[in-house]
DNA sequence: ATCTTTATTGACAATCATTATCAATAAGTG
DNA sequence: CACTTATTGATAATGATTGTCAATAAAGAT
């Protein structure tokens, strides 16, 4: 019951608005070094944290990179999924109201409820696929 | 070029064996648990080694598991996607072969070779939700 | 069946992301 | 200001997965 008060820190601020700014997916390594130069030093730890409990507040997605990273994305604007470079990392941005909707259709006919998604598709961008065409 | 040929050892049988006689999805390491006791002593990284032979040439899927884990399963009826119960971890499965088609569509649409994706859906499975019900 | 080549194995070390520890610090409150 | 304790951060610990490399054993050739 005892709900264990949280307390606002610049480290957690930092955080959440380091991955605000962020257009898609960023690991919890990736924004502590961002965090590192642009400011203060933080604790990858305290990161690691911080992120967790965006998460757990609904203020942020996580998912899973097929190389068992894990990813977050600060939530909220309304989503929209991304074509990733799997060489360069370069993203581009993807509409898919469809999706949306077959998301939460599927979700329901199988009586899930308050469904999330994640739609993300991998490939090589064609500047990278020039590079590697050797 | 050179196709480096594979061998047929009857450790990549039993590993192959051992995946296809499990329902579900099982760990690596939970492969190995199973291995070591119905059989002959088996390293663990040529469970790994399996494993992944048997992804790469399509006769196993293979998703991660929330907590970071790999996890693969037998057969490869081509992939489908599923669908999470963020509490319990059950997972359905979901056919979408027109998500398929829109996601390599996307992908060529903006000149992505190679393309893969990711797909899942996350929510509250009906038993959780009356659990949750307080 | 025996020899040869080299893919494969397996025990163990090495990685890498993430979590746990725990003393020191600082947020919120009276 | 003083006090309580959530939070931080440096580091150790964990745990899954991959790399290493000498020893082993497929598959083909003799």
């Amino acid at each position: 019951m005892a709900e264990t008060l949280k307390r606002n820190t610049w480290q957690k601020s930092a955080v959440k608005q380091a991955l605000s700014e962020e257009s898609g997916f960023r690991s919890a390594q990736q924004l502590h070094q961002v965090l590192k130069l642009s400011g203060p030093a933080i604790g990858l730890a305290t990161v690691y944290r911080a992120l967790n409990d965006l998460v757990a507040v609904g203020e942020a997605d996580a998912l899973q990179s097929s190389d068992g990273e894990m990813l977050y994305r600060a939530c909220g604007e309304g989503h929209h999924h991304h074509l990733i470079c799997r060489n360069c990392g370069k993203t581009v941005e993807i509409e898919a109201k469809k999706l949306e909707a077959w998301a939460d259709q599927v979700a329901k006919e199988h009586g899930f409820s308050n469904s999330n998604h994640v739609i993300d598709i991998f490939g090589n961008c064609p500047s990278c696929q020039k590079k590697v065409a050797k």
